[in-house]
RNA sequence: GGAGAGGUGGCCGAGUGGUCGAAGGCAGCCGCCUGCUAAGCGGUUGUGGGGGUAAUACCCCACCCAGGGUUCGAAUCCCUGCCUCUCCGCCA
């Protein structure tokens, strides 16, 4: 959420950062509408004053048994006009806080503009893609003859976009899972599992709501939302709260299961595991000073790109242009790893500085020592990474010409074997 | 699922509808004092919004789980929701 006060006091440079990211900012109605709300808000605050006086004055009356007719009869009135006014002002506070947490955030100068994922600027590559001397497979095609996935049964328990991992994939699963929490963990991370199911003031917190519902799955009865990332709960761990200055920077990570709709993405990658309703991901999130958070994301990137170093898996380093982030983000890179079954690089992790618009919707605070007053954090996240699709890379990557899969050194330990086959 | 208790400042905890942003204690900070990181004394310590200032100061409004309501006036009364705890039942 951007701060109204700014928008108010910016309107040009807002419109513009927000032009850059393809969103016209209904830039007259917000103004018509906060500047109604301000106006509003003098009246209100003048009429309690006033209520707040005479009140104690006839408090002070009745003590002494004096007459305070006069002054409830006014009073009467007050409380009336205070009541309509009341109503219209809270209606107009909802309106301008719904407008405001449906603007995007405002992208960093560094960010490449551009209207979509044709503009985004590759930075950097590693690893160099393995020559076959056969023609490589896809990665189901790899995993369904050694009996490791079987969509079909998925589809039956679940539906399209599941996957029944079993033996090696489901033991694959898990010692990725481990490898990548370990390995985040002896940087610094705290290990944290929370809740995959979470409240709506969580998911307005991070961003997902209120823009976004058609994108999540939600449970009707009591309310919840299943998480589509782990930035939902570990963001919110300190959703209200006032830090101290040297609690920061905290840096998390954390396994859990994802789930996604999918909505308007029929069609696409409708076969393997690159696009399933349910998937396993590693998150790192990080809450940092505002000063130090784009060195902090380039710690964060580089915490994520060490996970595909160490399973000597090629990748590239992209940068999102303005036209291609996520709503909340102020700056994104994405890390695509490549996959020879494709013949090109898929994104694997996205890892984005949020600056202060996740922690104002959020109100994640803190405080400077010696300082009056509070100021947002900073929050960061990035895949560390997506366990499926790292699944299908080292399956892809990895496949020999008899069908076996080798299995990469590091995770040798956590899979129990070097060969799938 | 059934029965009950409760949600107050960083923490503990009091609060008869008006003088309560809120007693008291602890912790913290600043002084004083005491020759040694103990005790004592005095002061001070929340957040958001609006106004004001060069910046402080200062003024106003709101906040005692949340949202409604009653009232001239609500931390205090009423309703709804959320959360916590205890007992019983059930259960991984």
């Amino acid at each position: 959420m951007l701060d109204a006060r700014y928008v108010r006091e910016n309107v040009e440079t807002v419109r513009n950062a927000l032009q850059k990211r393809g969103y016209e900012f209904p830039l007259a109605e917000f103004l018509a509408i906060d500047g109604k709300r301000i106006s509003l808000l003098k009246e209100t605050e003048e009429l309690r004053n006033r209520r707040n006086t005479v009140s104690e004055e006839i408090g002070k009356l009745k003590r002494q048994h004096a007459d305070a007719s006069s002054q409830l009869a006014e009073m009467k009135e007050v409380s009336d006009r205070l009541k309509e006014l009341d109503e219209k002002l809270r209606d107009l506070e909802a309106e301008t806080k719904t407008f405001l947490l449906t603007i995007p955030n405002i992208p960093h100068e560094s960010v490449p503009v551009g209207r979509d994922e044709q503009e985004n600027k590759e930075i950097r590559r590693w690893g160099t893609p393995r020559q076959f001397d056969f023609e490589p497979l896809n990665h189901w095609d790899i995993a369904e003859p050694l009996d490791i996935v079987d969509f079909d049964r998925a589809a039956k328990i679940a539906g399209a976009r599941f996957a029944l991992m079993k033996g090696m994939g489901a033991r694959l699963e898990r010692a990725l899972m481990n490898f990548m929490l370990d390995t985040h963990v002896t940087k610094g991370y705290r290990e944290i599992f929370p809740p995959i199911m979470v409240n709506r003031d969580s998911m307005i917190g991070t961003g997902q709501l209120p823009k976004f519902e058609m994108e999540l799955f939600r449970i009707a009865d009591p309310e919840f939302y299943l998480i589509p990332t782990a930035e939902v709960p570990v963001t919110n761990i300190f959703r209200d709260e006032i830090l101290r200055e040297e609690d920061l920077p905290i840096y998390y990570t954390a396994y859990t299961p994802c789930f996604r709709r999918e909505a308007g993405s029929y069609g696409k990658d409708t076969r393997g595991l690159i696009r399933q309703h349910q998937f396993n991901k590693v998150e790192l999130v990080k809450f940092v000073s505002p000063e130090d958070s784009y060195e902090e994301l380039e710690k964060l990137i580089s915490d994520a790109e060490e996970i595909l170093r160490r399973l000597d898996l090629p990748y590239r380093v992209i940068t999102l242009c303005t036209g291609d982030m996520g709503f909340s983000s102020a700056k994104t890179y994405d890390i695509e790893v490549w996959l020879p079954g494709q013949n090109r690089y898929r994104e694997i992790s996205s890892c984005s500085n949020f600056e202060d618009f996740q922690s104002r919707r959020a109100g994640i605070r803190f405080k400077r020592e010696g300082k009056k007053g509070t100021e947002f954090v900073h929050t960061l996240n990035g895949s560390g990474l997506a366990i499926g699709r790292t699944l299908v890379a080292i399956l892809e990557n990895y496949q020999q010409k008899d069908g076996s899969v080798v299995i990469p050194e590091v995770l040798r330990p956590y899979a129990g074997t070097d060969r799938i086959k």
